[in-house]
DNA sequence: GATTCATATGAATCGCGGTTCATATGATTG
DNA sequence: CAATCATATGAACCGCGATTCATATGAATC
């Protein structure tokens, strides 16, 4: 947790820090980070940095910490209200959409993100075992997916869950990718549906047999 | 490309080099390897390192030569012969079948792939822009698909292309990954088609409408 | 046996980057 | 004004790790 010295910082001042931590984030690896680079950036003397933070790391959970608190606050405005009103695969959609705008607006921060989970110590580190991955999450709508009779009943949930959880991050990378495909709109996440949908749909319950 | 003295090397020596080099890579990234750790663990002085490599770096690319081989000598192996034989989505399982084979006996060469896939810069350096990506060649097979009438030809080949990838991928960390989800033989590919399989097949074609 | 060539060896060098430290500045308090 | 905080500053320190270098070894050649 960064130090008071860093919260009591006028807010232009503190913006740009992280900002300058964010666009160095998102350059590399966590380890491949410059401390120097970053106070460059933020127009701040390197003693500076350490007058604000522990170390390297410890600005590095603050952002991410940030990151999060981002994410979930969107998830949270598009999606947890609905969350009991829709059937499995428009809550899919809503997922997807999300994650997908999110991605579009943050590319920087989906970066981030990115190079953390392909870090699994650091992963660990900063997030402990306790918090819920994506995959728990899929496997939980996916669950109430077969029970509500949306869903193939035959199945393997956390297989499947894993399958969307890849799928949700190639999305991720589609996006904020070296853009050889551009696509705009959310018509990339029609067509991920559209073929999802058709391979784990019930197809005997949605419309009587074939 | 390693010096001559490498290649001069009594076969067992050199055996201990490489199989230091993949323990090491395997275990992060490139920046992350650590020269004195590949020549303590083959037994060698770190002066003798560079009697054999022109530097860390050097070392690296053979190692990824080697893996490239290993591996396009396998696809040839399970699959090139019968190309021209199979339908599409018998060729899919062919080549996430060969691809799961690779990924159970050769866990390490996949982690370095999969290490050197996220860092793109170094990616480009190591295999140039001539390189035909895995998702060139999904697009093909893919191509071929829809002009045998295979496919549903909705489909956006590139975007498939781009999802069966991602996929592919996915495949790889599940079965070296952290092994939540331990699964045998082939099971996962088979599940992983059948997923594809009704997401984008031609229904239409195959059996006649629905 | 002397010379040459190929290779071995590990201590020394060198640059990079995170972190610390000694010193300054400037506001607030008594 | 003196004293005490809080913060600023950037040069110095330090460890790590890649690479180099001076020196040895030992086989092959004359």
């Amino acid at each position: 947790m960064p130090k008071d010295t860093f919260f009591n910082l006028p807010d232009e001042k503190r913006q740009r820090v992280i900002e300058a931590a964010i666009e160095e984030f998102a350059k590399g690896s966590f380890r491949e980070a410059r401390v120097t680079a970053i106070a460059e950036k933020a127009g701040i003397p390197v003693g500076s940095f350490y007058q604000y933070f522990e170390d390297k790391k410890d600005l590095y959970k603050y952002i991410i910490q940030l990151i999060a608190e981002e994410k979930i606050a969107q998830i949270n405005q598009d999606m947890i209200a609905n969350m009991q009103r829709y059937g499995f695969f428009q809550l899919l959609r809503e997922v997807y959409a999300s994650a997908f705008r999110f991605a579009k607006e943050h590319p920087r921060l989906v970066a981030i993100g990115l190079s953390l989970w392909n870090d699994k110590a650091l992963y660990h580190e900063v997030y402990g075992d306790y918090v819920e991955t994506s995959a728990d999450f899929f496997q939980k709508i996916i669950a109430k997916g077969v029970a509500d009779g949306d869903l193939d009943p035959d199945i393997d949930p956390a297989f499947v869950a894993r399958l969307l959880t890849a799928l949700n991050y190639a999305l991720a990378e589609i996006v904020y990718g070296d853009g050889k495909l551009d696509l705009d709109d959310l018509e990339v996440v029609d067509k991920m549906l559209k073929l999802i949908e058709n391979g784990i749909k019930n197809r005997a319950a949605a419309r009587g047999g074939c």
